[in-house]
DNA sequence: TATGTCTGTTCGTCAAATCGAACAATGTTT
DNA sequence: AAACATTGTTCGATTTGACGAACAGACATA
């Protein structure tokens, strides 16, 4: 894939998800509008200060002009998964995700507390989650696809629709992994 | 940081490791030396066909010439931590680590049990460990610069060198993301 | 039907990025 | 020491990306 067009798809989709216009975004970026319409019918050889300003306009991180993925569901149970690179009893290690060629993946650790639902709304397209359940259970996942967890439970599901995180002990940490495309 | 001192940086440190010089990249990369010696010299403004060429005559992927540096070796208590999003005192979320542009992070859970020491044989370089006790004491990290943890606790380290990871009670959880460049 | 405001595209002009040769500075050979 | 091959730098010439106005089309308002 050409750099090229590479971009030039990045910028569009980036754009229509900040919903702008193609002379918004111009202006916000402090370009001119020719150079933006020739940078997304794929023509041009934008500099550096160029992407960087469309970059900023769009408020997302400069390498997010770089590409895609694709999502998915899965939970694998505290007893499930396949084990790797270790026979020995008093080490295991289960594989849970390995990393998707461009994304990128944040790491939160968080805590609950009974009582409420955590509503969370859509992240951006193509957004993925990953939940590792360290105390207490849980319930979180998209709409209406919740999963009910305890520890060391794993479970990753699609964060680009709205979803919720629900203490049902009185107290619960995990670990979130968030993994957005490039 | 300015995008043109950035990626200054990153040409310059890529090409080193490479053991090429300046101007045997510009010929492999089929530039003018003097414009390659701009870029390291943080003048200048180049355009995405320019840094293509570079980054495939260093053969990195595109996205390494924006690689912004990290500090190596974190711990983050239980109890510590920038709080985000976190409104309500039912939901709190911790972010321990964002992603660097060109990095894999592949996830894994571990499970220790007491008695022996289990020791990790350096990944290659570049390569950093985040762990994350979900359950037990550990003690975990590179050979001289071992941490002791419990639940909650976060620990990031560089792998590259020889680590460990030894439970200190009957049994321990963790979360494990392993790091790696592209 | 005009009049306005938006959409995104195409054009000539100008500034700037890239080039290529000439440059001084080191190190290696004969 | 002289001759040569490196290193990376600086310079003017030329290509080219970015600008900004003028453009056609879509839609709303009066």
């Amino acid at each position: 894939m050409t750099p090229g067009a590479l971009i030039a798809r990045a910028i569009q989709k980036e754009r229509h998800r900040a919903d702008l216009s193609l002379s918004a975004l111009a202006a916000k970026a402090g370009l001119a509008k020719s150079t933006l319409s020739q940078l997304e019918a794929g023509q041009g050889n934008p500099s550096v200060e160029t992407l960087w300003s469309i970059a900023s306009a769009l408020d997302i991180p400069f390498s997010f002009l770089f590409e895609t993925p694709e999502p998915e569901l899965t939970v694998i149970r505290a007893e499930e998964g396949v084990s790797l690179s270790s026979e020995v009893s008093e080490f295991s290690a289960t594989l849970l995700a390995n990393c998707p060629p461009s994304s990128r993946r944040d790491l939160y650790r968080v805590q609950l507390r009974s009582g409420t639902v955590r509503e969370s709304d859509p992240h951006p397209q193509g957004t993925l989650e990953h939940v590792l359940v360290s105390a207490g259970r849980v319930k979180v996942g998209p709409r209406d696809t919740t999963e009910i967890l305890g520890p060391g439970d794993y479970f990753r599901y699609p964060a680009d629709v709205g979803h919720s995180y629900e203490a049902l002990s009185a107290q619960a940490v995990l670990l979130l992994v968030m993994e957005s495309p490039r």
